[in-house]
DNA sequence: CCTCGAGTGATATGTTATTACATTTCTTGG
DNA sequence: CCAAGAAATGTAATAACATATCACTCGAGG
């Protein structure tokens, strides 16, 4: 699974793995890890980009399991709570972590020709924006950072 | 106009301000600064707070100037475009810029408890984002920075 | 066994945004 | 000025995203 997601990587392996680990932290913190909830994020980590709720529900719905958007929508904000899961805003969106082990500041990478979404990592106040906060008096809580670009793939196909 | 909204000014005064320095700039990039445009940019303008699409064509629904959410969102999509408002993903909402007179990269602070929000600037490659960026060879265009928290009036009336 | 609370199923509705096409207005070269 | 093309607008319909509400199930704890 590499950092930014424009490369290679040994995808039926990180499917496994990412689940099994959300098995695991919830097994250790008592959350339910019920069978919609993981079905969710196997979709996600199965597809590996970001998918829009309605996205997800056509794959459950599919296979029978609940086919209305609280469903899905239940799901993911449990996912998201508990960060198996990104929301990206600027697609209305949602994309498994590609870090699901530790705590952090999901940044992301999204190409606006195929869609494409890499996650990395940022601070909680960086640069100009912690200032300003500071200098405000703002106490932040969330940051949201995502860049829209041309990734690797498709430099040269575009204008 | 504080760099920071979260501070007393002269309203009126940086209404009419920014709506002439808009038309200044339509007239020089042979911009057309329909009333529609202008109405829309004025009523962000005046309530001065991040308002939803439909928020204001109610208002200019109220004042027969258009009642279809086409009308709305292409005057929204010029201003963005122009730089005159920024969209807010979050919300899903749209503020009228608070630095119209020079290009930047608008970020955020969006208190959760009064909805305020303040904006300031940053660097469009900032931090890791940008070493991201280079290491896999993504081309960033635009950023969307967008904190939440509670700005300092919430603070304190909150848990 | 009973109760409580988390999760789910299902219906309906609310909110945000776009597509499509006809019509009008503006701009510009002749 | 005038015609032709570009830009903007009017309008209806629909798509896409998200939430409210209530009934039902099921397992943990008393
Ligand atoms: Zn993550
Ligand atoms: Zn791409
Ligand atoms: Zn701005
Ligand atoms: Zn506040």
């Amino acid at each position: 699974m590499s950092t930014v997601g424009f490369r290679q990587h040994d995808h039926a392996h990180c499917v496994h793995t990412a689940l099994a680990q959300a098995e695991a932290k919830c097994k250790a913190k008592r959350l339910q890890f019920t069978p919609v909830r993981r079905r969710v994020l196997e979709i996600l980590l199965e597809k590996h980009k970001a998918m829009g709720a309605y996205d997800i529900l056509a794959v459950l719905a599919a296979e029978g399991m609940g086919s209305q958007p609280p469903v899905v929508y239940r799901a993911l904000d449990f996912l998201v709570q508990h960060g198996f899961v990104h929301r990206i805003e600027q697609l209305n969106a949602y994309a498994a972590c590609a870090h699901p082990t530790h705590d952090h500041v999901p940044a992301f990478l999204i190409c606006r020709s195929c869609k494409a979404v890499a996650e990395t990592e940022t601070e909680l106040t960086q640069g100009r924006l912690g200032v300003a906060a500071n200098t405000s008096g703002f106490q932040i809580e969330r940051v949201v950072v995502e860049a829209e670009g041309l990734c690797p793939e498709c430099i040269g196909t575009q204008a």
